[in-house]
DNA sequence: GGCTGGCACTCGACCATTGAGAGTGCCAGT
DNA sequence: ACTGGCACTCTCAATGGTCGAGTGCCAGCC
């Protein structure tokens, strides 16, 4: 029922809303789109077009303004690939060279995103399925209390705060050796097995210890750093300073609970490519008025890090998308190459 | 030339102004505050607080608002001191009983001052002058690439990537056993002079290798962890939607940026009581309209790291004071008690 | 049957006017 | 030295009128 030059309509309405961030009429429309019909054509067109629901009306008399559901539409198939300028090309080639660790690396790639978007960008640390153990710290700071530190191949430094229970020094330095002596270098990979048959194998004496040093082990090494997520390119918000209390706030705040960023990302960005979330469509309730880019990245096959960006639902989805998925590509192949 | 009358006045306009927002007249001081003379004399006396630059009329007929040199005087001399609310000071009680390691306790002092003082709080990760080195760790990444790691006493861990020269395994190795061997549980206070004469022990074919490693190691183990900031509240910029673009965009700028943040908290703390920058006494151009509230913490007199909130210039000053040096003292204690 | 030009209508944006109110400065009087 | 009174200024909110963009509908045309 829709037929090519309804859609071509809608595919012009959505990108001029984007660009000029006001409602879009017919006149208009037929004017800097090539639709070669006249305008009453249009406006019967955008009728059809409003009781499906993909546009809407902010007042009688106005413009036209895409819904979510016009957004989806337009995303799924109506959107052109938009390639990425060269100078966007460029600054994400140039952002990675320098990279010193893991964290300048991520914190490079949060700040490049932002920049090219001009939106709020988050990035997930990533899991390092390649990386091997390098070494096991297990730090007795006070009686009961304990801090377990697994550095792996790649230099990044996971640590986890342990209770020591009754241990006593000579203990823990006993199992320290024990943990270095039989897990150095195994690969991620097997580490859960290794851990595991490790536990077995232990004198009684380390018995309680080891019961509460061992499963935070695992998860440490299982899932180094999963947990921590990195955001840039906040002031891009005040782009928005219209909407300030109804918009801006709720998103300030979701940003700041690192929780709700890895759940957000998790949910969004599942399948290996790039994933659109449009207003509603959020399970979060406090960013129903946004959309959410992501996408997955890692090593290989086993992507199981995110990454994207927030933004207001009028955004330019084919560049975002675009950006998105570049920025993910060349992270993942920097982190392949090591 | 000020008499006690016109101090007096000039404190209820900031007070006035501080909890309406709004130009503060004649009328309504004397109405809100018992004065005990005519607004016809209140208004003769703003006119001399005006000559002499305290106060200021946005526009003619307007009542008058403080200038930045009008907020100076209130909080150098006419500050009363509020204490806290009960709930304040439970609130500070409760947000480190929990605390896992130093990473969870900064993120909860972040989020307390932010939550009591209703503003942008940040907080720079502690110097732990009486920490003493628990493990030394030299990771080769790959060829040329390393990292250093340092592992203290508390639980904090500091790394470092260095260049390793044409260093290989064995010799990375070697320095890194030696480098465990002279320096573990060295004490902070010591440590600079132990690697220099460890500099000295050397065989000379880790001298190389060692020129790389050790400026890095002395620069980790005496500076630990000051090059981190946190920065959390961020949400209550909200509450000033009507000044933007002007105002909160740069704030916001500032913010994303550890350096100018660090900067800012050193150059404001020096001393160890709380510190007050108002509007253009701030060195950094975008921040010209906001007041910064610091303080130093730390462990006894050693105060090297700072916390503070970020404002509008018409803050709650003896508020925003009392929760700065009460959340800066609990957080040193803390720290003292290990 | 689908497209188009024309037309009446709606409604928000914009502007000028106006009145109310808050606040001031000044001055004469106590 | 303080006060009451007064004329003046200026902002803010409300009012009302015009303008124009945009719509829906309809009759006519290809």
């Amino acid at each position: 029922m829709l037929d090519d030059r309804k859609l071509a309509i809608l595919r012009a309405i959505v990108t001029d809303y984007v660009s000029m961030q006001e409602p879009v009429g017919s006149r208009a429309l037929v004017e800097r789109y090539r639709l070669d019909v006249s305008p009453a054509t249009v406006r019967n067109d955008m009728a059809v077009l409003e009781e499906e629901g993909y546009i809407a009306q902010p007042h009688t008399s106005a413009g036209r303004i895409p819904t979510d559901k016009g957004y989806r539409l337009f995303v799924d198939r109506l959107g052109q690939v938009k390639p990425l300028s060269v100078a966007e090309r460029r600054a994400i080639e140039t952002f990675m060279v320098g990279a010193l660790d893991v964290d300048d690396l991520i914190a490079r790639t949060v700040r490049t995103l932002a920049q090219i978007t001009r939106q709020v960008a988050i990035v997930q640390y990533p899991m390092l399925t390649g990386a091997s153990v390098r070494h096991i710290e297990l730090v007795r700071l006070s009686p009961g209390r304990g801090l377990l530190i697994v550095v792996n191949s790649t230099g990044q430094v996971d640590q986890h705060p342990v209770d020591l229970g009754e241990a006593d020094e000579a203990q823990v330095a006993d199992l320290r050796g024990r943990l270095n002596a039989a897990l150095l270098d195994s690969p991620a990979s097997t580490i859960a097995a290794r851990i595991a048959r490790l536990g077995g194998q232990l004198p009684p004496y380390l018995n309680d210890l080891a019961g509460r040093v061992l499963p935070a082990l695992t998860e440490l090494s299982t899932q180094p750093h999963t947990t921590r997520v990195v955001v840039g390119g906040v002031p891009n918000l005040t782009r928005f300073a219209d909407e300030f209390e109804t918009a801006v706030r709720p998103v300030l705040e979701a940003l700041e609970e690192q929780v709700v960023l890895l759940k957000l990302l998790g949910e969004v960005a599942s399948a290996g490519d790039v994933v659109v979330r449009i207003g509603q469509e959020n399970s979060y309730e406090p960013l129903r008025s946004t959309s959410v880019v992501a996408s997955g990245y890692g090593i290989g096959a086993d992507q199981r890090a995110n990454l994207g960006v927030v933004g207001p639902t009028r955004m330019d989805y084919p560049s975002t998308m675009a950006a998105v998925r570049a920025v993910a590509r060349y992270l993942s192949r920097y982190l392949e190459q090591g």
